[in-house]
RNA sequence: GCGGCCAUAGCUCAACUGGUUAGAGCGCAGGACUGUGACUCCUGAGGUUACCGGUUCGAUCCCGGUUGGCCGCCCCA
């Protein structure tokens, strides 16, 4: 055997069986998303590495250390996204959609790349479904966000998520509470960790989402940023609260909660869901607002809300539910000997035309061999076709499950089957 | 980037302190039953024991390295 070639660490083969899972997640985010007026966006997997560098933050990890960035044949920095705000903006600003509409509502989906440890539920390529509001200032339009997020992981049957919620301030009073904040962290430095010694210098947020005891007790007692909202930003996150517990969606406030990215404004929250089997890796999605991105990036000086979720996260969970998302063939066509091989073969092409999911094996082989492919298949029927259906036009469609075969003429086939699905499931799609 | 654990068939795992042709269950294929799957029984295919090197008469087992996986830290989705 010559040499094997395996994938790239932390890229993962998605393979029928399980990519059933991602449709699922996928389609229901697109038909969820559509109804709250949300139109899908695909931007390029590679941006300028400046796309990055300028909005998500030259000191954050992610830019710091966790990029796939790389020169191009004509020199160009260039980078693997690293996650999907930042190109969505550089897209609005772009095709100048502030000039055409005040409002706008996308949402994207596909893999994200970043060059980290791997982690139950964190690869290298991953994969997000995020949205976007730029326009709104609104409190309004942070809810309706958070809105979609909880009926979205309500349609995935998903139990046990928790909102998080806190608000950064703005340019007005982020200054003074981050002044304030330095100042106490400095004045105890010598409780906290190692790494939130060196994080008070680099970026003192952190310090309070630190899971260190001692660094959490002394973040308990520090400056708490709700504090220090200016009027604006208070009203903001009184009305969002409002708005919440008037659409019933339960929520905590965090105070110490950051994030990772540095053009939060505001609102910040996110999604955390508690399960074993994802371990340490608990955030299922986040977000909040970023009015001052986009100006940051050359562009319209428009407002913005956005978030994002992991979709590996919640496909494990959903794989711990044990439900099925198989999409099983309506019907196999086994054929019974050799002379009917062809005309069983014509019979599957007809009734996949006529709509159904159809399986046929084309090598033919013993009748036997041809059940069991059947009952593999998940098939809901089987039709044995042989000498004695051709001739006769009739046919019997045995239910794999069990019960009594239900006869057939060859012409109504795809009629009976349909029937007995939707009688079966009438739920199911067409 | 740091620390710990691990790697045997497609999957889940065996193999006494280093000792003959590395086994089982599941799955797959064929048959018992020549036009009927599942249950049962029989048979078969499938392994350079992750890779490279070392110690030894002899290595799946001991040692080193590499690669990959898992857990914690860090960080995040």
């Amino acid at each position: 055997m010559s040499q094997k070639i395996s994938g790239v660490k932390g890229m993962n083969d998605l393979l029928p069986g399980e990519i059933e899972i991602w449709q699922h997640v996928e389609g229901t985010a697109r038909e969820l998303f559509g109804r709250f007026g949300y139109g899908e966006i695909r931007t390029p997997m590679v941006e300028d590495t400046a796309l990055f560098v300028r909005s998500v933050g030259e000191e954050t990890d992610i830019v710091g250390k966790e990029m796939y960035t790389f020169l191009d044949k004509g020199e160009r920095s260039l980078s693997l996204r690293p996650e999907g705000t930042a190109p969505a903006a550089r897209a609005y600003i772009e095709h100048s959609i502030s000039n055409q509409e005040p409002v706008t509502r996308w949402f994207y989906m596909g893999p994200m790349f970043r060059y980290e440890r791997m982690k139950t539920g964190r690869y290298r390529q991953f994969y997000q479904i995020g949205a976007e509001a730029y326009g709104a200032k609104e409190a309004a339009q942070d809810a309706e966000m958070m809105d979609m997020v909880v009926q979205f992981l309500t349609a995935l049957d998903l139990k046990d998520v928790s909102l998080n919620l806190n608000s950064l301030g703005d340019e007005a009073c982020r200054p003074a509470y981050h002044t304030k904040l330095v100042e106490y962290l400095k004045a105890h430095r010598e409780e906290l960790c190692g790494d939130c010694q060196r994080r008070m210098e680099t970026n003192p947020l952190r310090v309070l989402d630190c899971k260190n005891e001692k660094c959490q007790a002394v973040a308990a007692a520090g400056p708490n940023v709700l504090e220090f909202l200016c009027e604006p930003c208070r009203a903001h996150f009184d009305d969002l609260q409002r708005k919440l517990t008037a659409l019933g969606i339960k929520y905590v406030v965090n105070p110490r909660m950051v994030r990772g990215l540095d053009y939060y404004t505001r609102t910040v929250f996110e999604f955390i869901a508690s399960h074993p089997a994802l371990g340490t890796a608990s955030t299922v999605g986040g977000g909040g607002r970023y009015d001052k991105m986009m100006k940051g990036l050359g562009g319209p000086d428009v407002p913005a809300v956005g978030f994002a979720m992991g979709l590996d996260r919640l496909v494990l969970l959903l794989k711990e539910s044990g439900r099925k998302y198989t999409a099983a063939p309506d019907l196999f066509v086994a054929v019974a000997d050799k002379e009917s091989q062809d005309v069983a073969f014509m019979l599957a092409s007809r009734l996949r035309r006529e709509g159904l999911r159809v399986d046929f094996d084309t090598r033919g082989g013993s009748l036997k061999s041809q059940m069991k492919r059947s009952d593999n298949s998940g098939a809901r029927f089987t039709l044995v076709l042989g000498e004695a259906e051709r001739t006769s036009g009739q046919a019997k469609l045995k239910p794999m499950a069990g019960g009594d075969s239900i006869p057939v003429s060859l012409d109504s086939v795809a009629e009976t089957v349909r029937r007995a699905r939707q009688a079966a499931d009438p739920a199911g799609s067409a």
